[in-house]
DNA sequence: GTGAAAAATTAGGACCGCCTAATTACTGGA
DNA sequence: TCCAGTAATTAGGCGGTCCTAATTTTTCAC
């Protein structure tokens, strides 16, 4: 019934299963349920668990002891929480004064929160962005993500100058860092 | 422990609790458990059992059979909830194009999830507001709100021009009705 | 190929926040 | 004053999400 307008609501757990189920099982690949338990922070059981039910609900694919993958479904919810986010850490930085360092964590509250209206009210009043200020794709309204194709800095040979696309660090103290030095995306660095 | 820091976090629900029961108990009156029920749209066990919660938390104060009033703690709760509240409806209303009659289903949801720094910059973003679109005050951070007092419009004798105050409608399509035809805080209307 | 380590699952429990049904307490009219 | 109606509470349950402990499955090194 649910399904015919889109999407039933998902709580905010699953919606952070889901999530970082995508962002660790690429190309068709299979996620650990230890992985997930580290990066969610969870005990294994409990994840053992969640997936049973996530499955149950379709959102998910599971062989027992092997991994997990999302259905189209979940991929579809998954990127829909990403373009949330992405979006929230551009207008949080664009419009009030937030550091990238610091829109992480707010964003990743929000997130459950806004709704579809709120979020495309703040991409609008970006311009609709396709990047975040980290530089990480937005996934469209449709699910679509741009796959976006760099080369880490350290295989840049030295002498040649790049753009900066994205930067995937994560710690607040590093992302600091990078940026008291101007290491941020759109900057242009010569490698020596 | 947490005492130490101000307040421990609470949860969507306790936080909607203290926010319906500061409401219904103006004055050192006392809120029933029915009326709470009616708020909440839940029913009347689950109040009493959350009010049991609630005063051994020391949120608030509950003579059984008789009422339930916040304390000194849960009072502050629940105005940093109401801060929260008519902030975020005055941004999405100055800021993202948000119409007064829709706004509050979204603040409704966002208030539980924004951070306290999120809202002061918020507030500071709109040159710390005193009131919410609807001419409601907005309790300062330090948890102080300002009574105010104006005439209800019915009470005006013919004849008079009055400034609107405040809309307490919250039904959307009336609010829309109420500002289709120009009646919102700040308008001069004259009373025939 | 086997056995120990690692990974995953099952078993069993707790807490939150909700519910309905049953009971108890209060209140106001006859 | 007493009793009926109303308000509130207690009893008992359920789903969601988490936990630890115990068990099972897989994997890998020898």
């Amino acid at each position: 019934m649910n399904a015919a307008i889109g999407h039933e609501p998902l709580t905010r757990s699953v919606e952070d299963y889901l999530k970082v189920i995508y962002s660790l099982s690429p190309e068709g690949r299979t996620a650990s349920t230890s992985d997930i338990a580290h990066r969610l922070e969870l005990s294994a059981p409990s994840v053992s668990g969640m997936i049973k039910r996530l499955s149950e609900q379709g959102l998910l694919e599971h062989i027992p002891y092997k991994g997990v993958q999302l259905t189209a479904e979940g991929r579809r919810a998954a990127l829909r929480m990403i373009r949330r986010h992405r979006i929230l850490e551009a207008y949080l930085v664009a419009r009030l004064g937030y550091t990238w360092d610091a829109v992480h964590e707010e964003a990743d509250r929000l997130e459950h929160a806004v709704s579809e209206g709120l979020i495309e009210r703040m991409a609008e009043a970006l311009g609709n962005p396709d990047a975040d200020p980290h530089g990480e794709p937005i996934p469209t309204a449709e699910g679509w993500i741009e796959e976006i194709e760099a080369t880490p800095l350290a295989e840049i040979p030295a002498g040649e100058t790049v753009e900066i696309r994205r930067v995937t660090a994560g710690d607040p103290d590093r992302l600091r860092y990078l940026a008291s030095i101007g290491l941020q995306p759109g900057a242009l660095v010569a490698v020596v």
